[in-house]
DNA sequence: TGCACATTCATACGATGCGTATGTAAGTCA
DNA sequence: TGACTTACATACGCATCGTATGAATGTGCA
């Protein structure tokens, strides 16, 4: 094996050490995971874990990182490929709710990560998927689409509490279709809510 | 001391552990808590936390059970006293938000226990106050205060992650009174989404 | 009333996982 | 090319956990 630049293989060894601990976060779930193990698993030590992350939990923030800029550009693919805004948005939240079912995802960002990081609205990810959640609402309400009274920020903590809470119901229910189904008229109603309409009574 | 009954033994011994364990969970959080330090602040040892919980997360289930029902006697006493069906349901989940701002509610109900337990709504507390949640709105949806076509266990799901939600916003908010009323007004916009209402357009 | 039994809880032990201190090899730059 | 820094492994001590065992006390039955 060649002299390989240092910079390759620091960037090799943190994405084989964020790839291991992601496997192991999002299948046995974060305390559960030794870090011996998915050291090992990726070939390396905790020696290594602990020069470049600082410890689990710092290992645990890359984690999130990663999987929230992927959530985040998925996100974004979908919603710039709508004609109406309103629909865009609302395939959006559909769309975040529908990742968050997958195991990694719903495991990692929605449950494990908000119990040892905190506030995921705290987490500061400039290109993260709330970011991306308030940026949509913030355009939506400038166009009009949103009550002026509602803020954008006020809006996405709504709508991502009840996403996850969605996929929750969804993802531990014995008949997911139906329960998807009765989970998005839910939550399409209440969207509905903070959209800007004429009202009688 | 005299002989006293087992029953009521036993029924102290529960109650100490769980005291101790409420206590430490609510502020280091459950990860944290050493069995050993807060049995033995409660007079014990974790002798008796295996032999009555099975451990540390059964002792956090009994934790949880007792939180949940203290809120949901807090909880139908407020919706009690409301003349009014519906603005009695907007009463109680504005003391669902409120309640999630202590501390003590907020790290174990809702951020140690779905780590760790799961799914709050598989936690079965038949007098949780996700069952009181549940049944005020079955109720106002008998009444025709709730769109027929919304399930209660689905508005009951999106109320509850947007609750926790707004709590952690203004739990962690700097100025907690002005963001308060921010998320108020956002989360009165979204029950608005679930009401039955005419309209146009 | 007395005795066998069940229950409650403490103690003791082994195993596991974590954090830090230290060592070593390899890359980088003057 | 040699001093220095960086990347990572190794080794050690400590805390915590689960279980197996033991002692003490209340309880039910003759």
């Amino acid at each position: 094996m060649a002299h390989r630049p240092r910079s390759e293989m620091i960037a090799e060894t943190r994405g084989k050490l964020i790839a291991a601990a992601r496997k192991a976060f999002g299948t046995v779930g974060y305390a559960e995971a030794s870090m011996d193990d998915f050291t090992a698993e990726a070939g390396l030590t905790r020696g290594a874990l602990y020069h470049h992350f600082g410890g689990k939990k710092g290992l645990l923030e890359a984690v999130v990182a990663q999987l929230d800029s992927e959530m985040s550009a998925r996100l974004n693919e979908i919603s710039s490929r709508a004609d109406n805004p309103w629909q865009g948005f609302v395939d959006e939240c559909t769309a975040y709710i529908e990742m968050a079912l997958e195991p990694e995802i719903q495991r990692i960002v929605h449950r494990d990560g908000p119990a040892v990081l905190g506030d995921p609205f705290q987490w500061a990810n400039q290109d993260g998927c709330i970011a991306s959640l308030i940026k949509s609402l913030t355009t939506l309400k400038a166009a009009g689409f949103v009550r002026p009274d509602i803020e954008a920020d006020a809006a996405a903590r709504m709508i991502n509490g009840a996403s996850v809470q969605a996929a929750l119901w969804i993802a531990n229910s014995d008949d997911p279709e139906a329960t998807s189904a009765r989970a998005v008229v839910a939550f399409r109603a209440m969207l509905e809510g903070l959209r800007l309409v004429h009202r009688i009574q």
